[in-house]
DNA sequence: GTTGCCGGGTC
DNA sequence: GACCCGGCAAC
């Protein structure tokens, strides 16, 4: 390091010279100054927005290592890996998986994947009892000798129910297949996500979104299609994990006693603008500067999920969100994590996520009363930052911000 | 010793 | 404003 060092600054005779040798090192920038930057685009002006890959989750893996066995009694499936090995499902074959969706966990631990594939299934001849044809169950073919016999009954009447119900939600209805459909391809929370700026314009179209404050008092507001989630916090079940990619994304209004839950970023913040800020939907383009305050409620699990326990007392995230009225998301959907932009670092934000551009999405919160000057230097973050991620020799990867020595922007604490 | 990042400098 | 880094404090 000191020779690292040494060599940027500690020779610094003239200006001249030391201006050359920072000039000399320009083209470390990238990673010249470690051993290794090779995926560097080229000599060309540093451009000032690099395509960023996605960096949800760098310890994902890890996480999805030590998911944990498949709860309770509900669905006693067995993970997948281990449906694999066990002896009495032997003689599956090897295509069988169709449960193959990474993690098992299904949507809420409601195995529906099967049931629009039922066709498939037939074809590849792929349930688990292998003996003959899906068995002509009331509603749908339920994989039967997944479960412990005595349970397999418990799983039909579930799953039955869990169908009808879903049959009967109007979003479900309306959602494409490829929401629930395994990999196919189709990544279907590009589509939420990923929407163009301005398509949230339209209408109300695909926002969806209930309030959970005002539910209590305001009878009038249509009832949302409860999702999984939501019914397995009021069956008060510990609900499962979400299959990451069908990971659906919430957002939750942090505004006092709002707590109104969005699909959509754009949206939220048209809630946020509209009803908290008072200002008309047209005046996004305003001042470029507007302070939201929501948080992201993911099903996706990443390493970077702490939960609200973890927040350090001090840090003005905690503090931030007035109240979680009454959602108590179990601790791996509850995603504290939280947008921000940075204009002068032009720090990533979460990637893949297309917000508008001249808004500010603030995780920190300015306009309310915090208690500042408490501590002078902030402290510091327990999150892995960009050096610790990727290390001196992926220098390139690291968020702008870690570039310059400044507060990580990449992962915020 | 390592790491995060503030403060301040240079361009 | 973008970029960079010395140096400090937290670990």
């Amino acid at each position: 390091m000191g020779a690292r060092r040494g060599g940027a600054r500690g020779g610094a005779g003239p200006a001249g010279s030391l201006r050359a040798a920072r000039r000399g090192r320009r083209p470390i920038q990238g990673g010249g100054r470690g051993p290794a930057s090779p995926a560097r685009p080229g000599p060309g002006p540093r451009p000032s927005v690099r395509p960023r890959r996605c960096s949800l989750a760098p310890g994902r893996p890890a996480m999805e290592a030590e998911r944990p066995p498949a709860p309770g009694p509900g669905c006693g499936r067995p993970p997948p890996r281990a449906a694999g090995r066990d002896p009495a499902a032997a003689p599956v074959p090897v295509s069988a998986p169709p449960q193959g969706l990474p993690g098992g966990g299904g949507f809420a631990g409601l195995e529906f994947a099967p049931e629009p594939r039922a066709a498939d299934l037939g074809a590849s001849g792929t349930w688990a009892g292998a003996a003959g044809p899906p068995t002509p169950s009331a509603h749908i073919p339920v994989p039967a000798q997944r479960t412990p016999p005595g349970k397999a009954r418990l799983d039909e009447v579930m799953a039955a129910a869990a169908l009808t119900s879903l049959s009967t939600s109007p979003l479900l209805l309306g959602a494409p297949a490829a929401a629930f459909s395994t990999e196919a391809g189709a990544e279907p929370w590009k589509e939420v996500l990923v929407r163009p700026p301005g398509s949230c314009s339209s209408s109300s179209s695909g926002d969806w979104g209930w309030d959970l404050a005002s539910d209590q008092s305001s009878p009038s507001t249509p009832s949302p299609p409860l999702p999984l989630e939501a019914a397995h916090f009021l069956f008060g079940e510990p609900a499962p994990r979400k299959r990451k990619s069908s990971a659906q994304v919430l957002f939750q209004c942090l505004w006092k006693r709002c707590g109104k839950v969005l699909s959509t970023a754009s949206g939220m913040q048209r809630h946020i603008r509209l009803v908290h800020l008072g200002r008309q939907a047209e005046a996004e383009q305003s001042d470029g500067e507007e302070d939201f305050y929501y948080t992201e409620l993911d099903a996706g699990v990443d390493t970077l999920t702490r939960g609200l326990a973890s927040l350090s007392p001090a840090s003005p995230i905690a503090s931030a969100p007035p109240a979680f009225p009454s959602l108590e998301l179990p601790e791996p959907l509850a995603r504290p994590h939280v947008w921000h932009r940075d204009h002068a670092y032009q720090g990533c934000l979460a990637p893949v996520r297309l917000e508008p551009p001249p808004t500010t999405v603030r995780a920190c919160v300015p306009a309310l009363p915090t208690k500042l000057g408490a501590n002078p230097r902030k402290p510091r973050g327990d999150a892995k930052k960009c050096r610790k991620v990727y290390g001196m020799d992926h220098r390139d990867l690291w968020c702008t911000a870690c570039r310059w020595k400044k507060a990580c922007q990449r992962f915020l604490d």
